[in-house]
DNA sequence: CACCCTGTAAGCCCGGCAAA
DNA sequence: TTTGCCGGGCTTACAGGGTG
C-alpha cells in the first residue's frame, strides 16, 4: 500500500484534528514529534529493555558536570528488580499507595521520594517509568503491568544514575515556499551537540579525515582506534574504567524531504551522523504508516490508541493528555505494545540506519541488549 | 494524610521572522 | 541564502493552599 507524504498528512491533521488552533500546522507539527517520540518509545519497550528506561531526564556533560541536557530516552543499569502484586488497589495508584510494599525505597530518605506522582490516574493513564525517588545513588522507577478492580501489579528497579545509551527524537517538518531544508534543522543540530558532549567516548579526527574514538581505561592507559572498532571494543570488553560512562549515543530523526540531494546526504544529515554512535533515520513510508493505520484509517488493533490520541489532542483544552511518552492511557498503551511487538519485522523497516555505514537495526538491539546485561555492579563498584 | 487545584519555572520542539 | 532568535504550544516538576 502507498502512504502520502507525511508532509502531506501534516496538512491532512491540520485541517480535521488541530482547525482550532491559531496556527494549525504548527500544532500539527508539534503532535507529529510527539508521535515520532512515542514510536521510539514503543519500539525500544518492544526489545524489552523498557525497565532501563527513564524519560526526560537531566544528564551531565562527561568531565563536566556543571552543563545539563534533558535527554528523552536514558537506558540505565538495573541494579535491584522487584515485580510485585498488590490486592484490591483503588485508583489512582500513586507512590504513597505503593511504597511500604517496595525494599527498593528503604535506602531512601522520605524527602527524596517523588510523592507526586501517580503511576495509574483515576482515568486510566499510566506513568511511563514513573519515577517513584530519587538520590544521589540512583533512582527507582515503576512501571504498571496490569490493573483491574482486584489487583495491581507493577515492576520496580532501582537504576544507575550513569545511563548507558540514550536516544534523542528529532522531527523537522517541511517548510512552506522553502525549495532547500527548513531553518529547524538547526534545532536538530542540539541533539548533535547532546550526543558529542555525554559519553566518555571521545570523536576525533585524524590528519586524514578518518573518525577516531579515543577513551580512557580503568588503568588510565588510552583506547584509541577508528571509531567503529572502538565503540565496539569498548561494547565487547568488561573493563570497568572503558564502560563506566560510556554512553551508545541513538538518534531518531524524520524526514523533511530535504535531508538528501539525489544520494548525497545534506550537511545537517552529516552532521548528526557523525555525531550519534547510531542515527536512525524514521523514513516517510514508517510515520507515515502508523498515522494513518492510527487516525486515518485506522486499524482495530489500534482502537484504544485512536481514542486516546483523539481526546488528547484537537479538543482545544489543555491538561488531559493521555498520548504522551509519559503519560498514557492504560489500553492506548496495551494496544500500543501489541502493535509494535507483533510487527516487530515491519517497523525494523521504517527505520533506515544512515550511521554507522555497516549498521542494521537488529545491530542496534543487539548492542542495547549486550550493554544492559554487564555486570554493571561490578562496573560501578557496588 | 491523600487528593485536588492553581501558579510558576524550566525545558523542548516546531514554525516563522528578519538580520547578517 | 544562511543564521540567530523568538513565539506558541506543549511537557514535567514543584510549591502552596484548600478540602475531606
Amino acid at each position: 500500500m502507498a502512504y502520502p507524504s507525511v508532509d502531506k498528512l501534516q496538512q491532512t491533521l491540520a485541517s480535521d484534528v488541530f482547525s482550532y488552533a491559531a496556527d494549525t500546522k504548527k500544532a500539527a507539527g508539534r503532535a507529529l514529534g510527539t508521535l515520532v517520540e512515542i514510536m521510539t518509545y514503543y519500539t525500544i519497550r518492544a526489545w524489552d529493555m523498557r525497565d532501563h528506561i527513564v524519560i526526560e531526564r537531566a544528564l551531565p556533560e562527561f568531565g563536566n558536570p556543571q552543563i545539563t541536557h534533558n535527554v528523552e530516552f536514558s537506558l540505565h543499569p538495573i541494579v535491584g528488580k522487584e515485580q510485585k502484586q498488590i490486592a484490591s488497589c483503588a485508583l489512582p495508584i500513586t507512590v504513597a499507595k505503593i511504597k511500604s510494599e517496595i525494599g527498593l525505597l528503604s535506602g531512601f530518605d522520605a524527602e527524596h521520594l517523588n510523592r507526586s506522582n501517580q503511576l495509574l490516574t483515576s482515568r486510566d493513564t499510566r506513568r511511563n517509568s514513573c519515577v517513584l525517588a530519587e538520590n544521589g545513588s540512583g533512582m527507582v522507577v515503576a512501571n504498571i503491568d496490569a490493573h483491574s478492580d482486584e489487583r495491581v501489579e507493577f515492576t520496580a528497579c532501582k537504576l544507575h544514575p550513569q545511563p548507558f545509551a540514550v536516544f534523542e527524537c528529532k522531527r523537522v517538518g517541511v517548510e512552506e515556499g522553502m525549495k532547500k531544508g527548513p531553518q529547524t534543522i538547526e534545532k536538530a543540530k542540539q541533539g548533535a551537540y547532546v550526543a558529542r558532549a555525554v559519553s566518555s567516548l571521545q570523536k576525533l579526527r585524524s590528519r586524514s579525515g578518518e573518525a577516531i574514538g579515543y577513551i580512557e581505561s580503568s588503568d588510565g592507559t588510552i583506547v584509541s582506534g577508528p571509531l567503529t572498532e572502538t565503540i565496539k571494543t569498548i561494547i565487547d570488553s568488561h573493563d570497568g574504567g572503558l564502560l563506566c560512562n560510556f554512553i551508545l549515543t541513538v538518534g531518531v530523526v524524520s524526514n523533511h524531504g530535504n535531508w538528501f540531494t539525489s544520494e548525497n546526504q545534506n550537511k545537517e544529515l552529516r552532521v548528526l551522523a557523525q555525531s550519534y554512535d547510531w542515527l536512525l533515520f524514521l523514513t516517510d513510508a514508517g510515520l507515515a504508516q502508523f498515522i494513518d493505520e492510527l487516525l486515518l484509517h485506522p486499524v482495530e488493533e489500534l482502537a484504544a490508541a485512536r481514542k486516546a490520541f483523539l481526546s488528547s489532542y484537537g479538543t482545544g483544552q489543555s491538561g488531559s493528555n493521555r498520548f504522551t511518552k509519559v503519560q498514557m492511557d492504560n489500553s492506548a498503551d496495551a494496544a500500543l505494545q501489541y502493535y509494535f511487538k507483533s510487527h516487530a519485522q515491519e517497523v525494523e523497516g521504517w527505520y533506515n540506519v544512515i550511521s554507522p555505514h555497516s549498521g542494521t537495526v537488529k545491530k542496534l538491539r543487539d548492542e542495547l541488549a549486550v550493554l544492559g546485561a554487564k555486570n554493571w555492579k561490578q562496573i560501578h563498584g557496588l
